[in-house]
DNA sequence: ACAATGCTGTTAAATTTTTAACAGTTCTAA
DNA sequence: TTAGAACTGTTAAAAATTTAACAGCATTGT
């Protein structure tokens, strides 16, 4: 793709994008405007131009854009054509949650396997996705060339994951985990924390209290 | 508290801080550098000696910051006194991940109630959580004075939720559902999808592929 | 046919957030 | 007791992100 790199916040929206304008399409609507989508995801119109521009597309003046055509764009930005191959680790309640949530959902993006320590799970299935046990971690992953991890492990051992998910190759790691990792040569680290969403809020709850 | 609104991001990184200063803590230190800190969450020293003045502590020169003193005051920011109550709104796998995540974990911010519409979890605890029936939602936040709700329920009924938790007069809402919800007027949102994460990850891990 | 309307695409301005620069203070050590 | 090293606190500059402003063009209505 020709495209110069886009600022992260506009990466992080057009996931967004294109999740609501899915919504959209499977309630039979063809086109969208700019302000219809801000509204969807409680953003500015302009913010929405602004970042369709930024990868070159283009709507139909007085009709707005084609959905279609727009998630099919948003998939040649954030998806690889061939598609990318996922694990999570943990098979905890996160795991699951993570796992269900993609469930028919995404057809790029794909968890292939899952693994865990505990013999009850080994070997089940979660919303088709076959769990192994973590001893299996580096065949498994080179055999379906897995790229991208994620971590639901409990935060002690998110660590060292983390250093077999990179030796064993993986390009990508997403940590659910509460515990912050040290970054790794080579591979794209991104951190996701609950409590922190949850503080926020909770400041700014206090801080309507206050004033 | 004196304190004039400190950046979003500086709320953000604060509850990050409180909860690697507590590791810390754990493991028998006192003192910490700011450039350890930045070690900690991946993140440069002159920020943290940034956000630091922001809220107004000061290190000692030469021994850092003294932890239990920095993790008490940023507890006076993002605390109310008082403490906030919370619920989660929906017991699935992620629901049932997050309050496994805050159990023992946290002294001021509680989740009080959990609710599900499942015959089979009503009425059953789960890590020390109590969970109702839907139906008890507006009694139960108001007996108990919940003021934040996390809406972990299917998207299908997360903006009826919105409005119920609303009308209950609840003053924050997390919502980790995949649907956004509209802002409500006098109701803080935060809003969080998993998916923007991962679609995050696989964007940079393709980007670095192809360049 | 022509003015008004409604929306897009884009450049420019404003705001927010991060990074840099550095002066100042305590400690160390010759 | 003086030079140097190690950090902090803070102001200033830079970079990233959001918002505003507006020109331009289909479509609608008269």
């Amino acid at each position: 793709m020709f495209m110069n790199k886009l600022p992260d916040k506009t990466v992080e929206r057009l996931s967004q994008y294109r999740r609501s304008l899915n919504n959209q399409l499977a309630k039979g609507k063809t086109h969208i405007f700019s302000h219809e989508i801000a509204n969807l995801l409680h953003i500015t119109p302009v913010q929405v131009r602004r970042d369709i521009m930024l990868i070159g597309y283009s709507g139909t003046l007085r009709k707005g854009y084609d959905i279609k055509e727009m998630v099919e764009l948003i998939g040649k930005i954030i998806d690889t054509d061939s598609g990318l191959k996922m694990a999570v680790i943990g098979m905890g309640n996160l795991g699951k949650a993570f796992i269900h949530y993609l469930f028919e959902k995404r057809t790029k993006l794909k968890i292939v396997a899952a693994f865990d320590v505990n013999p009850d799970k080994v070997d089940k299935k979660y919303a088709d996705v076959q769990c192994y046990h973590l001893d299996q971690l580096e065949e498994i992953i080179n055999n379906e060339g897995i790229t991208i991890g994620i971590i639901t492990t409990p935060p002690e051992v998110a660590s060292p994951m983390a250093d077999r998910l990179k030796k064993a190759g993986v390009k990508g790691i997403l940590n659910f985990t509460p515990r912050a990792l040290s970054p790794r040569e080579g591979v794209y680290l991104e951190e996701y924390d609950m409590i922190t969403s949850l503080e926020k809020v909770a400041y700014f709850v206090k801080q309507k209290d206050t004033n």
